[in-house]
DNA sequence: TACACTTTTAAAGAATTTCTCAAAACGATG
DNA sequence: CATCGTTTTGAGAAATTCTTTAAAAGTGTA
């Protein structure tokens, strides 16, 4: 796990930086908000630690920058212990607020705790019974189907494949595998039928069916819907 | 939104309720772990905000049965503001950890925090069935390869191959073992059809084909990928 | 029964992959 | 450094896998 830490003290990047180590977490530096929008893109780290006050751009705007195209978890660090601060930070986009002077060792089970919570516990479904791939969205409660905001309509079995990909959408799956599981029987003369219901639904949810967006062959595996 | 307020404090709960409600969310209350514990089956709230010290049940043991099944987010409530306290708070699996007396505003400015998490950014995906050596990373879920982030489109054949190899990291397969445990046949020319195959994905994924950094030979005994 | 629609079958045409063969380059060894 | 066996390389034929079309068979409904 990669970590970056952001403060214009030297000194406390430092001193952060040695506990994280001792844990076992790999940790990224910058010195100013600039620097850790940059940081962010080249080295792709799985966490923030950022300070607020800090020069040429604040944690603040730095958070907001980062918010617009990324999710990862930041956890902001100031010396400001105002409760109005702390509102602030969490309500730009933070996920957690340490005021300094902190324990290295809470701030380690902070970090741990952000972990958690973003790589392993994961999130709500939002609307549960709804699949949703780009433009594409299967809403399995109404059994609609719709593209970039029109409705499709879809045969039975159609349905059923493509809730099947969308559902476990990037997940590539054979043939054989999609018959057995969509129509509960042994596979037989399936190529042929899964062929022609493929090439059926790419006509109606994808623009060009020739060059599917969505639905896409994995040549001598099966077929799977792009994760976008 | 419906949030969980647990505490053994009636008068607590009841503020924090009020806070809540001005700001939106539906409360649900309870006064000691088993309740909590309870109510989560019923009532299925998205958040909790959970005291330590009550009766019966604890906070501790209450996050630790929670967090065998559900993964939403605990926020823990403390008169203990030592930072052990915290410490093992956090472990237990909790998300955050606020200490009394607490201003209520913050509270809620962390409850948001938190719910922003859960129900808007989402987490990391992370992926079982994948395999990985320095920037090559192979997810045989998504039947996908990637050199430093940049899909790479292997053959079926070429795929299963690699596949096999970087399984197995480090450790060398002689061209029989890799014919063999690919095709599932007696191997018949199989110099040949390796070598061959082995010259096109290492087209395909090493930056220098000429000087592999990935899919080294071991003269004289096969190939491997290397364990970077 | 007639109609509209869905599903399956069959088969040709495209596209892609796999294999073969032969020659060149390379590493180890005396 | 000459030789031998191993590995790498290039190009094209053969085999396999997808896509598409069209028609037959099946299903439900008025």
């Amino acid at each position: 796990m990669k970590i970056l830490i952001c403060d214009d003290d030297r000194e406390i990047v430092d001193a952060i930086e040695i506990y994280l180590k001792s844990s076992g977490y790999e940790a990224v530096k910058a010195y100013n908000g600039i620097e850790a929008v940059e940081a962010i893109e080249n080295e792709e780290p799985h966490l923030i630690i950022m300070d607020i006050m800090m020069p040429k751009m604040d944690g603040i705007a730095a958070t907001l920058t980062i918010r617009e195209k990324q999710n990862i978890p930041i956890i902001m660090l100031s010396a400001k212990s105002e409760d109005t601060d702390k509102i602030l930070g969490l309500q730009t986009g933070a996920d957690d607020y340490v005021t300094k002077p902190f324990n290295p060792l809470e701030l380690l089970a902070r970090v741990k705790a952000q972990l958690r919570r973003y790589t392993e516990l994961g999130s709500a479904e939002i609307n549960p019974g709804a699949y949703q791939s780009g433009g594409l969205v299967v809403d399995d409660t109404c059994k609609t189907v719709t593209v970039d905001g029109n409705d499709v309509k879809l045969t039975p079995m159609q349905y059923k494949i493509l809730l099947l990909l969308i559902k476990n959408k990037g997940k590539v799956f054979s043939i054989n595998e999609i018959y057995e599981s969509v129509w509960n029987e042994d596979s037989y003369n399936a190529e042929n039928i899964i062929a022609v219901h493929i090439r059926n639904i790419r006509e109606k949810i994808e623009i060009n069916p020739k060059e599917p967006k969505y639905l896409k062959v994995v040549w001598g595996i099966g077929y799977k819907i792009e994760n976008i």
